[in-house]
DNA sequence: CATGAATGAGGATTCATTCAT
DNA sequence: CATGAATGAATCCTCATTCAT
């Protein structure tokens, strides 16, 4: 009769959230549903109530991860400035979004390991990149089309550009010093000037 | 030179690369103690006489890749090529080791999450990183010492090449479709050409 | 390499001993693990080695009841004396049976409320009954043939005479003072006399 | 007297009636709190307004089969037809009362089991047995005393005819293909036959 | 009265590690 | 050296019960 005080699915963000902080902080594999519950300052129990498993909480957090990468990629896709500059704007959109949400950035690698085909969770990480590439290859198409960028392989040319941008995360999530978001210039000057047509030798 | 001597290291090998093959197929979290020794065909506590426990395979097999890594930077640094061949050479020798040890590049999911800074396992991952940006910020050094690329920030430059090589294996490690090994040119396409001096503005 | 000190069968056969006692005394519903453990003295975790479940432990228990059941019917079956005193034989026996092994008879309840159809554990209870009834049926049939009992719905007066033991036994083991050995003679004595054909019409 | 009263009662009947046809389809140890609450149409808490524990559940669904068997058997009692023929009464309702109710029969397994001597719960299930066999041996009382049956363990007879009419309802419970009330008129005929007094060798 | 969110004790199960043979 | 039986700490998850609304 009474209704809920709490917004049920606020409180699964609240639950949510505090997984996530603590998955970044020790690692998905070391991380107990206790400590959860005690981030989340609820009873162990509670935790059950919104999320089926302590899996099912690494699979939400994988959700607000890929939900992100597609609002990011959307925009790119809407945007109508020359397809070098979104190209611009994709790479550091997803660099800075990280770098403002480090806790989620930091889960990235139990995502990786997690997301593997073999892995029990269905995380469909592979997706995830599979969607980027095909975003950036397009970009690539355009601006190959204008006359941009030079010819050549843009599947695999798309695949350097997502691995560039992940592979400075990977470094940074090695090593937190690494200054990620200064990386977005450097990642555009050495792979769009990769690209760009020569003015002729 | 003690006769058991090889014996046992050859043994201690058999048993790190029956490890290696089982985490690479369900990956270090579900890997159990058993499953290697029936890999290796032994008795489970006759792993405990080689390694003292099971995070001690993982380092083991971390210090397998690092060497390996160790060794492709070694010969980097004592070639005598162009500065940019000789970053040619290191970039397809990462990625054709890798390719021709699957098993070993399938951990690296693992290895990752386990090199996290605050990770109970010491793996130092963050080095093996570290030193093949050095390495490759000493070559683009040379190459604008000679005038064939443009000056720029070395060290972020460094860092991207590195990001670019690592995050093709991820992409692969996800989605084994993916064809690694072709990927060495389109990165070196991209990564040199983008920070090759121009012939003129 | 070395052969094993205690025969696996024979441990395996300690343990359910000892869970049938735990059961005896508290029901299967109310034993836990750890009573079984500490019954048959060993560590928690080795009543695994043994059985792959809480459950398989009741399912062992009913195969040993079962087997039981089944001597017992064959030993009726092979008998060559007049099939009213095999009947008569085939009651002493199951009560004095289950008197002797009061353990065994104990979990008796338990293993009636777990085999129901609808239950997890499939133990296959009704099998045991149909058995006894087609083994007295049969018995019963001989007898008519011939002329010592009169005519009627064998089936139906089997199901009665398994009905009047189990019965019994029933009362016996919700009320254990009541002298169960002693009840085989009455039994026979309202059963098969209720059956026999009258001196005349 | 209490408006309210008629009300809380009815409303415990109900919740008890929805807890016994869940008791009898998974069994009192698989019913959960939430599962009668959800079949009773009620929130999970209210359960608890009306019974003080899960267990009380149980033991109220036992005294209405207390009562039940205790209506049954007064009726017996003031019965004036001869002992026999109030015997046949006594067994056709019995059968029949839980043939009617076959919710109620479903889970006098759970009741045997939880009603044995060490149980926690206490149903005193042992009683209801206990007047059972006294009603029964009061009624051989009279018969014999008439010289329709013959002398013999009074006690130990009602014993056998209580075992094969709870008997049977085993079977049934067992394998509900067995048709229960079919099963009066034979159990009449063996037990109540088999005590006739024969009208001389 | 009614509710259902919250709780945490309880218990089954797993598995790294030890150690007697 | 090799083994694998034994162990029990560790952890996930369930669910009876409580209580604020």
């Amino acid at each position: 009769m009474a209704p809920k005080k709490v917004d049920r699915s606020a409180r699964r963000e609240e639950i949510l959230a505090a997984a996530v902080r603590v998955f970044a902080r020790k690692g998905f594999a070391a991380t107990r549903i206790d400590d959860v519950a005690r981030e989340a300052d609820i009873g162990k129990g509670s935790v059950y109530l919104y999320f089926d498993s302590r899996d099912a909480l690494l699979s939400a957090a994988f959700e607000a991860f890929a939900a992100r990468s597609r609002t990011v990629l959307q925009q790119t896709r809407e945007g109508t400035a020359p397809p070098l500059e979104r190209l611009g704007s994709l790479v550091r959109s997803v660099l800075s979004a990280l770098a403002d949400d480090p806790e989620l950035a930091r889960i990235l690698l139990d995502l990786w390991s997690s997301g593997r085909e073999e892995s029990q969770l269905s995380l469909d990480m592979p997706s995830v990149y599979s969607e980027y590439r095909t975003a950036i290859a397009e970009l690539l198409g355009e601006a190959e089309a204008e006359g941009t960028v030079r010819e050549g392989p843009r599947e695999h040319y798309a695949t350097v550009i997502v691995g560039a941008i992940e592979g400075c995360l990977l470094q940074w999530l090695l090593d937190p010093r690494l200054p990620v978001t200064e990386l977005a210039e450097p990642i555009l000057d050495v792979c769009v000037e990769g690209l760009r047509r020569r003015k002729e030798a």
